[in-house]
DNA sequence: GCATTTCTCTAGTGGTCGCTACAGAAAAAC
DNA sequence: GTTTTTCTGTAGCGACCACTAGAGAAATGC
């Protein structure tokens, strides 16, 4: 077995020399992705500790010595989402010149990550921890969202105030209406639905903004 | 304690004469709509057996014996709900003359229901199931969601052969983008959105449509 | 009154949950 | 080599899960 300390762990090796005793014997990325993949499909409460030990295929010691316990391991799995399969929506938003292209974007883009058969449909934030009996676990999760909302509503008044689009335009209301589009398709890709028809979506969910 | 045996609990009672025995020390319709709520605020996995008679108020065997087995419960629980609180749609897909009123109507009724303190938040049939250990119930609730968007785009279709809506008009990808508002709006409620919020999103929402 | 039927209460079933004590194994430091 | 440090495997912890056997309680029909 290989043996590859990927040397993010800053946990362990704080003020000592380097690595002392006996080194991991798998690799934590590559065993946080497998996390990552189980709690994404089938979400918090419903992935047990010993359905983690199996996949990632290590001992329960040993996610417990690595990843603390199994909140945590979640924490980072979702911290780790929204920097890969999550990020687009910051990234479209960074890098498109409006908002409103920042939207069509995400939304374009949206289609194609929720259906893709690489990994599990639909946003590991929207449905990972809904009716789960840890109430921190979905307040994380809630917050996570409320947050992107947040920062579309910013920066479509940033649009606004430069004039890009329209004086009138409520800012919160098409965040909001981002956000519900987002989520709706996140659910449709669970339940079944293609990618064209998400692109469809995605199309007419565009219709609403001011230029067209 | 009152004695008020409804009568609709047709499966005890099939070929004998009326009542014998000991009768239920419980209202049967009442403990379900307490059923019913418990469900909705936490889904079907986080509602434990021991939590239900708590808040039913009666044992588990009296649970047993007068609902079948948790998944029972739930089934008919979903079908109450469905019938009550979740019928909104179908009555306005009925009532409205037309089925852009008919979604109109829906999105507005889902802005005041998702949002009502009188129950709890968002919709039964979206959320009461997901990331659930039983595939079973996740497809029974699966099924219905979908079937509301086939319902929606059929009657998109009989308008669009009535000549009421534009001969190109996708009407399933109109009626996939209602079932998306619909489920967007029941996560936001969810996730804290006012009502007066949602109502912005469903008056933003029909600004989609051909006819306006 | 008595027998019958049905419900309710107590108490418990085997199973799984998240989590960990402990001992042995495997590496580095010396 | 020995010592030290860390990881891994076994085995099991108490708590909760959905569910039920069995006895007594409360109504009926006669």
């Amino acid at each position: 077995m290989p043996v590859m300390v990927t040397g993010q762990d800053a946990k362990a090796q704080a003020g000592n020399g380097r690595t002392r005793g006996r080194p991991r014997s798998f690799d934590r990325a590559t065993a946080l992705e497998k996390a990552l993949m189980a709690f994404w499909e089938h979400g918090y409460e419903a992935t047990s500790v010993s359905d983690l030990t199996r996949i990632m295929g290590i001992g329960a010691p040993s996610l417990y010595a690595a990843f603390g316990d199994k909140r945590s391991l979640f924490e980072e799995v979702v911290r780790v989402y929204a920097d890969t399969h999550g990020a687009f929506g910051d990234r479209a938003l960074a890098e498109e010149s409006t908002a409103r292209d920042a939207v069509a974007r995400t939304l374009r883009e949206a289609a194609a990550e929720y259906t893709d058969p690489a990994h599990p449909f639909g946003c590991l934030v929207v449905h990972a921890a809904t009716n789960c009996t840890s109430a921190e676990v979905e307040r994380l999760l809630r917050e996570r969202r409320n947050a992107n909302i947040a920062a579309m509503a910013s920066r479509i008044r940033a649009d606004v105030a430069a004039g890009v689009l329209p004086a009138g335009t409520d800012a919160a209301a098409l965040a909001r209406h981002t956000g519900a589009m987002i989520q709706g398709m996140s659910q449709q890709a669970r339940d079944g639905a293609s990618r064209e028809e998400l692109e469809a979506l995605a199309e007419i969910a565009m219709t609403i903004w001011p230029q067209d």
